[in-house]
DNA sequence: TTGCAAACTGTACACCGTCCAGTTAAATTG
DNA sequence: CAATTTAACTGGACGGTGTACAGTTTGCAA
């Protein structure tokens, strides 16, 4: 935890593992305001510098953090039974790990949802879960989106506003995001073909 | 624009307008990150502290210059023959304002759509037209939320990436939001009974 | 004419991300 | 084994940020 107890090119042992478990601790305990690359640092024991050797910017290093998130969603089979239930499903899913991260959401905005491993493993499960739901080939890709930014932009209704005041109750924003899915679903899959056996 | 031709006490002869519309200035220039109370003041000709007399912190700055913007939308006469219509042109004008303004649509969600005079006043006109729809009375909140998250979402990911990249095609985006749009007014003008969605 | 609130500056605090120039330890090579 | 390269790490700095505190001066009201 010392600083001072290391000279220049004394070694702390770290590995990009250790920065990035490190960085998600610190978000969990105090929200993104408590992310700095020097806060960070100082848990980490270790001058600020020093991560520019794991991460090659805060940005870099958000992203990473952004995409580990999405680990926690509970992804369906693609070969679910019902396939417009697991859109509903997966989209639920998405919406309350987002909802566990509050103050991650804008940053998720902000970067369009992120662009990692874990987001375009559920991007592809959403699509199939899509095509086997009847919805027409060209229309997927906006469907997807559609509902990618229905999750993300309840969630962010729900976080905490600047003063940390908390505009609507969760429960309420939680019925409001169940409810919209629902619509959505039913717009989405209006006049499309039955799902079929040929699919 | 000297900021040493004037010593402590000198006025300067602002006014909270000045403050205002130089900040709105600064933002068109050059985005939000254009924007800081020290930039500011430096085009006012001011010392950074100036700007506290008229303005509590950068927060409530913000919050006015953002209510500002949505004075650009256009909405109809809440008794326009077709409420549907109405509905959608609406929400098509706010989210073509937002597209307009790219770098604020990150900060107009971490504030939940601002809720500024004419943020007020467009969730009105959105409600009598909800309602004139016939949607139910228990629905026109969540609805509305629905349809706001969905413009605010939709604009966010057309505005541009942390990297000035733009991920997705304006066009594209556009065609996406006119997509969930009519999707999410099916559902909801379909009926008042909730709809399957397993969630 | 006096008094006072409001407008304004100087200075400073505590941060921020990140670059540059070192120093040293470990890994690689001969 | 010794020599050399490479990678981890520090000190210090640069140029920014929002905003608090204490002081000056101005214009207006009493």
């Amino acid at each position: 935890m010392r600083s001072t107890s290391r000279g220049p090119g004394q070694r702390a042992g770290l590995t990009r593992a250790d920065v990035l478990t490190a960085a998600r601790t610190l978000l969990a305990e105090g929200g993104i305001e408590a992310l700095s690359m020097r806060s960070l640092a100082r848990r980490l024991g270790v001058a600020p510098n020093t991560l520019y050797s794991y991460v090659r910017s805060k940005t870099e290093l958000l992203d990473e953090v952004l995409d580990g998130v999405l680990a926690e969603v509970h992804a369906p089979e693609a070969d679910t039974p019902d396939p417009v239930a697991g859109i509903s499903a997966l989209m639920t899913s998405t919406y309350t790990v987002l909802l566990g991260h509050p103050d991650l959401v804008p940053v998720f905005l902000a970067r369009q949802g992120a662009r990692g491993a874990n987001a375009v493993r559920l991007g592809e499960i959403l699509d199939t879960l899509l095509r086997r739901a009847g919805v027409d080939e060209s229309d997927v890709g906006q469907a997807r989106r559609v509902l990618i930014v229905h999750a993300i932009g309840s969630a962010a209704f729900a976080a905490v506003g600047p003063d940390g005041e908390r505009p609507l109750a969760p429960a309420d924003v939680t019925a409001q995001f169940t409810r919209g899915l629902g619509w959505l679903l039913v717009g989405i899959t209006a006049g499309s073909s039955p799902p079929g056996g040929a699919g």
